[in-house]
DNA sequence: CTAGGGTTAG
């Protein structure tokens, strides 16, 4: 339990001195080392995480469900595919909880897998497991991700008649599965919906309420749900902000967005790179190329580390104004700082250089 | 000790 409240607290390093300590008493070391697999993977230590399953085995410890429900979840949320390891703890004739199957499904639909996590639910029902809230809400994810509005909706009603209460978190997802399908009737409706059936909204579904209310197009409700956000108590973070300034944007209510922008920084919540990408891009599609590129090496002076889009864009509205010696100085930073693009690159200096 | 939801662009 310790090892559990130092990783949550991100002291893995004590956790590791705890964990050798406790390797020297006389104890039963399962729950100590599952822990430990669990502390580094919430670390992002993949790689020691599987050295502690390793040394577990070579200790004559047995794995439980648990362990590999560990190593499923792990391996999903720190990218790596987990088709392997599913076909391992099969072997291993480890029987598997509905949590197991659980874990397995949201790993698959991390890695955006809708066949397998169709293929899994179908064999959880085979072994006689009824898909619980945490089963629809996975497989609603998985729909939602792979744009398939209407089947996940199908699943909504399917669970519904299977007479399992959608939660706060069913709704959050068919909002925001609309949300990604350019949905944003359907997208509110649910809202309402969530709202009638006695759901009360928490912190998430505001936050992405904004960004619904913002791709409608609807910039006065984005701002009455960001203010009402506020008025429960709430306080808004870097991804409400983005969703505010972006919904602003959209409308080319540039300064608008800038006074939002401003009002983040007073408030004492810092620009990240998603932000920065929100707000060079639109500037670059309003042909304010040059205040894009000011924007980037302001925040970059702030420590926001861009990526390889953060330069393109850039590059790209220069290269779109026809300004190519600034489309060259601007792919030269962008190589500097490691994002190397051939083919950019080539279709610079074609056009700096152009065929007689 | 283990399972779910929010942001940009494309």
């Amino acid at each position: 339990m310790v090892l559990g409240i130092l990783s949550r607290a991100r002291l893995i390093e004590d956790a590791e001195e705890l964990f050798q300590w406790i390797k020297l008493q006389d104890w039963d070391k399962l729950r100590p080392y599952n822990a430990m697999i669990a502390a580094y993977y919430q670390a992002k230590r993949p790689k020691d995480a599987w050295d502690v399953y390793y040394q577990m085995l070579a200790e004559g410890i047995d794995p439980d469900d648990v362990t590999y429900d560990i190593l499923v979840s792990g391996s999903g949320k720190n990218g790596y595919p987990i088709d392997r390891l599913f076909l391992e703890i099969k072997s291993r004739g480890v029987a598997l909880t509905l949590r197991s199957y659980n874990v397995v499904i949201c790993a698959f639909t991390k890695e955006g897998s809708i066949d397998k996590v169709e293929e899994v639910i179908r064999e959880m029902i085979r072994q006689e497991l009824r898909p619980d809230l945490f089963s629809f809400n996975a497989l609603i994810a998985a729909y939602a991700m792979s744009r398939k509005p209407e089947r996940g909706l199908q699943v909504f009603s399917n669970m519904k008649a299977a007479g399992v209460l959608p939660d706060i978190v069913t709704y959050t997802t068919l909002i925001q599965m609309f949300s990604r399908s350019a949905m944003h009737k359907e997208a509110i409706e649910m809202f309402e919906e969530m709202v009638v059936n006695k759901c009360q909204p928490d912190f998430f579904v505001y936050s992405l309420l904004v960004s619904v209310y913002g791709k409608a197009g609807l910039v006065a409700d984005a701002l009455l749900i960001f203010h009402r956000l506020q008025l429960e108590g709430h306080r808004p973070n870097i991804v409400t902000y983005t969703s505010l300034i972006s919904a602003h944007l959209h409308k080319g209510l540039l300064e608008e967005s800038r006074k939002h922008f401003s009002q983040m920084e007073a408030y004492g919540c810092r620009a990240d790179v998603h932000l920065l990408n929100t707000m060079i891009d639109a500037y670059a599609k309003a042909g304010m190329v040059n205040d894009a590129a000011n924007l980037l090496h302001r925040l970059t002076a702030q420590g926001v580390c861009p990526n390889r889009a953060s330069y393109a864009i850039i590059v790209e509205g220069f290269l779109h104004a026809g300004h190519v010696d600034e489309a060259l100085a601007a792919y030269a930073s962008m190589s500097e700082a490691g994002f190397k693009d051939e083919k950019m690159s080539s279709r610079i200096s074609r056009r700096s250089s152009p065929r007689r």
